[in-house]
DNA sequence: ATGGTTGAGCGTCAA
């Protein structure tokens, strides 16, 4: 069977909402990874995922900032023993068993803190903040070894590799592209996964899923991060069949700064 | 070096 994961940091879920058939028609996924929907569990637009034809649906928000959710065409199941990371109960992971052929797809949905400007611990709480975060979700991978059948998806804010950003020189003191950041998502993908994008593209060329808001021309400065990540478990390298980043979203009418990726396995 | 834009929800904070 044919298994198409996306993810995308739709900023906002209540007011992007109707860019999801967008979505939908350009990628045709299975499932639908969402990262900051911002908007807390009681208010959840409950019949959204089920008109576009996305019946199981797990979500995990709060008032006004973070929030996950999972939309899929196929079942699965919530595991609800995830740990609450850093101890802040600010809803920004999401797992799940999908029910496939073969055996249950662990499926992870990730939003790691952005951690704010500066990029010291001792100044900034929540770029130590955001380093906790990658170093907790290492070691409760690293414990969990030999996983197998998992995929992780999300806005990870670190563009770990010299391409994944417009300029490596000009950005290994920003925030996203930083040693510390960079080694420590690398240390949490090595883990257990391997990126499932930078399988499909040489770590030679440029590729980014992120374009600030604050350029006029977002494709004619082309000032761009890759943040957003999906990664699978070794053992699934051998099903991977392609991988798309849907960078015409980032035209769409009020979209999010934040492009879809998806990626396709033949399970 | 600085400023640039957007969302949530009404103060600013977060990104």
């Amino acid at each position: 069977m044919k298994l198409r994961v996306a993810t995308w940091n739709i900023n906002s879920l209540r007011l992007r909402a109707p860019l999801l058939k967008h979505l939908i028609a350009a990628l045709d996924p299975d499932v639908i990874c969402l990262q900051e929907t911002k908007v807390p569990d009681a208010l959840f637009p409950a019949t959204v995922p089920v008109e576009l034809g996305y019946p199981h649906v797990a979500f995990r928000g709060m008032k006004g900032y973070n929030g996950v959710a999972i939309l899929s065409r196929i079942p699965f199941e919530v595991d609800d023993a995830t740990p609450d990371w850093c101890a802040k109960g600010d809803c920004r992971h999401l797992a799940v068993l999908l029910d496939t052929k073969g055996g249950p797809i662990e499926l992870h949905d990730f939003y790691v803190p952005a951690g704010g400007d500066v990029p010291d611990t001792r100044e900034n709480p929540k770029f130590a903040h955001k380093l906790d975060f990658v170093a907790q979700a290492t070691d409760w991978f690293a414990a969990r070894s030999g996983l197998t059948r998992a995929v992780l998806v999300g806005d990870l804010n670190i563009a770990p590799l010299e391409h994944d950003v417009w300029s490596h020189k000009q950005l290994l003191n920003v925030v996203s592209h930083t040693p510390p950041e960079t080694a420590g998502l690398l240390a949490w993908q090595n883990t257990a996964f391997v990126d499932a994008v930078r399988h499909f593209v040489p770590p030679g060329e440029k590729l980014f899923t992120w374009w600030s808001y604050r350029n006029r021309d977002w494709r004619a400065s082309d000032r761009g991060r890759r943040l957003d990540h999906v990664w699978v478990t070794p053992d699934l390298t051998g099903a991977l069949t392609r991988h798309l980043i849907h960078k015409d979203a980032r035209d769409w009418p009020q979209t999010s700064d934040h492009v879809p990726v998806c990626v396709e396995l033949s399970l």
